[in-house]
DNA sequence: CTTGAACCTCTAGTCGCTAGAGGAATTACA
DNA sequence: TGTAATTCCTCTAGCGACTAGAGGTTCAAG
């Protein structure tokens, strides 16, 4: 299976500005060209960019995803620093997520003591905005 | 009580070059100047770069805290644009929050499955990332 | 063979800062 | 009052991870 750089696209979800990105960064080798110096991709380049992708949306930085590429060069590599990316990554989404929970609770309280009828010099919103006192939080 | 842009920063907690991009940005109005070009700044300044900060700490884009820093110069108005504006945020965050979560599940799924001590060839880690099957999520 | 979609390169813009250079003003202390 | 340390000034450039657009070329379908 040959893909046009469009076609590589469409089978990964990963857009065409950012294939030619990645590329251009090192992530990805440049590929075959034809004559009229188009881009012609094969299944390897399609997996890797799959991996890239999956990197991606896990929250890898490319950094990250550049450390792993170059580890799954050395097949024969004990897997630790493999293992700590994910361990490392996982710490942060969870930190991610307990940070917007302290968010979420303060917005929610913001939010639900404004009817949107009352002028803005009333609002409970702006108030809040202006007052951080009512915070449990320590943003 | 006067500010020079360091002791502003220490009184709110946003970092010198960030007051001084805000200006550019015309987020806060240019303070008054020493007779050798520095700034100086009053309470109401302090008071409005809170403002700023606390939106900020919320997730609001600079945009959002634009329009909530226009709408307080018009206290007569009612506020259901105030309001929108935090309920939009929150939808957002809740997304994100949501969002994150699955990414935690398949984290964990991820980096569990590894010791750290086989080769890089067998390591489960890089086997998810390179295939996406094994994920329930939509990412 | 023509047409229109997809491709090419290149530059610049996005967001919200952050870093650094090179120099001037202010403040603290002797 | 002198001087040294600190803070301040402007300006430019960089970060990550793309995204948008201009202006031109190649490809594939009919």
């Amino acid at each position: 299976m040959i893909y046009s750089i469009g076609a590589l696209a469409r089978a990964t979800g990963v857009k065409v500005p950012t294939i030619r990105y990645y590329e251009a960064e090192g992530l990805i080798d440049p590929p075959i060209r034809t004559e009229g110096n188009q881009r012609r991709y094969q299944e390897r380049d399609r997996e890797r960019l799959a991996f890239i992708r999956h990197g991606r949306d896990l929250g890898l930085s490319m950094e990250a995803i550049r450390d792993l590429l170059e580890l799954s060069a050395h097949p024969e590599a004990p897997c630790a620093r493999v293992d700590r990316i994910a361990a490392e990554q996982l710490v942060e989404v969870r930190a991610r997520i307990e940070r917007l929970k302290r968010l979420e609770g303060e917005l929610a309280r913001i939010a639900s003591s404004c009817d949107g009828h009352h002028p803005i010099a009333d609002c409970n919103v702006m108030k809040a905005l202006s007052d951080h006192r009512h915070c449990d939080g320590d943003h």
